[in-house]
DNA sequence: ACCTTAAATAAGGAACCCTGATATTGTCAA
DNA sequence: TTGACAATATCAGGGTTCCTTATTTAAGGT
């Protein structure tokens, strides 16, 4: 007989396996919004930095480097670097000198507003032909996924 | 009145872009792999690779790097490496002697099923508590993707 | 034969990521 | 209050992945 338990063994070895199906279409994308946001000289990563800080007012370079699981060295490496070119600014916190908060410049929010455009047409490009239905089918199992991710975090 | 054009552009506005949701779970997987792989001394990327030469068998450089959306002179840095590592064997092509195949070595293969075993549980931790309907339907959608992808190419 | 294309390779550099170590600041419990 | 601990930022050094540019070799088409 078929247990519940069988059915699980056989979903975790489907092939390709899941996380290769997601690795794909990611490195799809992730490559061509690369090769397009060369034009303005920033990487897909610090744009997508960039879009953080602005739905994310004052956040912190460790805060940051949670959100994308790299080391706060790491990450602080990267933010230093885009202070450097103008993209950001930093100051200490309120009531926290340790802590740096991170803001938008006004020449990091005019190129940013350059890389949505690209990002925009990178999206329809890649999702334009899906219904409105699978659109946000997709949507919801991957915000789901992200949720779970944050869950078993701590 | 609200046309098609109008519910088009407000779905590609969508927040977080689905970009940024792709690459977040993604970020967390292969994190969470490249962590559990360090035991083996392997990047996600080297093991992912193993697993394309395995289904692949005589699957060349300059293939993989289209693959993974990568320059030719970057695969074969990665697949060269691999080779004196002793993962992967290459041997000219009959009828070509410009192309390399690749393949497994011994070594290669019992390597790639312990971390075949490290794979199978990052599956589990990621996506155990789907449906199977939901599970099924995530699949089906990022295999659509690819095939877009690689229909939109060349 | 000649031209083009495809594949491999080498060299140099940029971006991203890590570990280890240090300094500073805030928190909390003894 | 003080002393240990945790969180943040930063510096130093090194590894992997990625790129561009350029060369060599081989296959295919004109």
């Amino acid at each position: 007989m078929s247990t519940d338990l069988d059915r699980k063994n056989e979903r975790n070895d489907a092939v390709p396996r899941t996380i290769y199906l997601l690795n794909q279409v990611n490195q799809g994308l992730r490559n061509a919004l690369d090769l397009r946001l060369r034009e303005f000289k920033i990487t897909g990563l610090q744009y997508t930095i960039l879009t953080v800080v602005r739905s994310n007012e004052g956040i912190s370079s460790a805060e940051l480097s949670r959100r994308f699981f790299v080391t706060p060295q790491t990450m602080n490496e990267t933010v230093t670097g885009m202070e450097r070119r103008g993209l950001l600014k930093r100051k200490e916190q309120r009531n926290n000198k340790r802590i740096l908060v991170a803001f938008l410049t006004s020449t990091g929010e005019i190129l940013l507003k350059k890389c949505d455009v690209i990002a925009r047409e990178i999206d329809t490009e890649a999702f334009g032909d899906m219904s409105d239905e699978d659109f946000d089918t997709l949507r919801n199992l991957l915000q789901d996924r992200i949720k779970r991710q944050r869950a078993a975090k701590p």
